[in-house]
DNA sequence: AATGAATGAGTTTTCATTCAT
DNA sequence: CATGAATGAAAACTCATTCAT
């Protein structure tokens, strides 16, 4: 049955299905505009998705994959903690704060009751990546004796929350633009302080 | 004009209408099921409201009224400093965690766009409202040099989003049921012991 | 039953509804905004009239019995037959090109198929009234020896039907605006030249 | 986009749409029984018009081109200029006489406040065609001196109008049912005997 | 007799989905 | 396999009418 399908066409509707979702949230997009959007028919899009449902799914799947991975891919033992805190909080920060982020995050949220598969998806193409990448360089880090930190993922995650004061909520809630690379480097800086009050080491603090 | 609509329906279409939104959202809710669901036919709604968007604001300022207020009221500057903190940290959590919260929240992020007076409004009735009360709280312990906070107020949205580590994130994304109270401790207990860290005087630790 | 129901509402009701019609029409006018405009509530709407068709069939009767009425009653057989032609088509055409006259005309032709009786009331009220006056001078008239007309009744719509060259029909579909008194008087003016070519008499033209 | 819609459902939708405008009127249809007049679902009206508003100004400009347009097409200067004033004046009235016309005079009229581009298109596409004809027509006769119009345009407008008489404000308040022949040749007869009088040569009447 | 809250059938319009071509 | 016309079940909202107070 799908031997026929061809991969170009699947991703040329998965293009168009992300520029419409991105714009008008799930229930507010519809299959015509983005079939419109895709430059196919709306049979077509029934050829290759059971319906809007498992349209919206695997359009979440991918850009999780597509837009979240590789961010947090290289652990930086060398230089001094408080330096690879900064520059990973820095990261993880502006995207959360994004276009892209925003949307998806608010479009999750909604949706989550509806689909809660989806909604785990999402975690663990972000957050759960974000938190394991951490986690592990503070265990490391550890064991270096650099750092002083007994239960490394919850740390990561409190990390992660610190980075998070300010902006994001008010982002969120449509109370700020787009901040700029200073206020978001003074929010990690304060993380960043408070965290190593607690987890760093005097040597390297 | 609507002096002599009668409260009772009027608390009886909330009461309805709350149901809705928070089972469906706002987009996912009907008029029609609304109406069923209150008790009432569909022209009544339109005689107590001006219509979806106006009924759905309404719903949410009277929940933030309801619920968020007079949680952060008492402010106490007898006890040990960590004990009220873990008590403010106690109540902001099981709040945000409740099944009120968490749908309200939802609600408010997907329509941010749409709605964005209404969003601030439910910044205003619920974080606002916290940030503000901690945030004099920490003043005036810094005042009578039981606690050393140079920005009050950043440092209070710092231990408010310490405060969720871990389980609001998964709560709102439908991965966990709401956390017993035990959990809710040590989480708070950890936001506690790395704001102090921080935060706090040598001789109160 | 109607013992009690005051003459003086009744008014107010059509005073009420007058305004709405107008401005409306009878599809577009709403009980509520009637009742509004009157004074009164809806329930006394009921009242005094059986229903909205019942209410818009005394407006139009009342309307024509109040305005058409009086325009045609004092006939001069003394001056010169063409200045009191004139005078009586300046007179119709003034009326016939007035808001009050085309917005009566619009909504009784619009509704006609569905209220025939209330076409005929119109027609009896307005025209029949108009054509039965010039109907009589014209037999006066033509037993004084002034003018020569076999068919009065037919020669009296001749009359009015002459009179509403050009500007009556451009008015009526909104392109025109209200005409001048010049206009009507060289329209008036062309329309008694060439009914007394037909039915004038040599000796007074 | 709509070029692969088909013509003949079009037409069906029109067929559908013609019978329910001319017996309720524009207010007073309803899409879904304009739906099933034409054997279509509510959903198709959408996929061929606009909306309401635009089905219906299709349909109003549809029957004018339909209607109206080749009813005055053929000039005659041979014969007796009597003879073609009453062969013209006949074929007007008998089109504003007939269901067709009437229906359509109606509902232009009674929108005319609404739809006035509409109302123009009506004016142009009927009586200004006619009244062109008519203008030409004796001008090219006073040409040739068998009539001696002055302003033939004004002339024409005068023409229509006596042939109006008696029968069409009757006729559009539902107080006649569609006149015999005979009933409309006598009133044309008797137009073209005054028009005559006024605008005729000697030698010719 | 007057009120106006309540009703519910009605309105236009949208949209996910199907299926004949 | 791709198409897009057709569908029909919703949606939000209106309004003439009724009836308890």
């Amino acid at each position: 049955m799908s031997d026929t399908l061809s991969p170009e066409k699947r991703d040329q509707i998965l293009q168009g299905a992300s520029r419409v979702f991105a714009a008008d949230g799930y229930e507010g997009a519809s299959m015509a505009r983005i079939a419109q959007e895709a430059g196919v028919s709306k049979g077509t899009l029934y050829n290759y998705f059971d319906g809007k449902a498992a349209l919206f799914s695997t359009y979440v799947a991918e850009v999780c994959q597509r837009n979240l991975a590789h961010v947090f891919d290289r652990a930086d033992h060398d230089g001094d903690p408080a330096a690879v805190l900064r520059e990973i909080g820095r990261r993880m920060l502006t995207m959360v704060l994004s276009d892209a982020g925003l949307t998806m995050y608010r479009m999750v949220i909604a949706e989550a009751a509806k689909f809660p598969i989806l909604a785990r998806a999402f975690f663990e193409a972000g957050p759960a990546r974000a938190i394991d990448f951490l986690s592990r360089w503070l265990e490391e880090e550890t064991r270096r004796g650099r750092l002083a930190v007994d239960d490394p993922s919850f740390a990561a995650e409190q990390f992660f929350n610190l980075c998070q004061t300010h902006l994001v909520l008010r982002r969120k809630l449509e109370m700020l633009a787009d901040p700029s690379e200073a206020e978001i480097e003074r929010v990690v800086d304060a993380a960043v302080r408070v965290f190593l009050r607690s987890y760093g080491v005097k040597a390297f603090t």
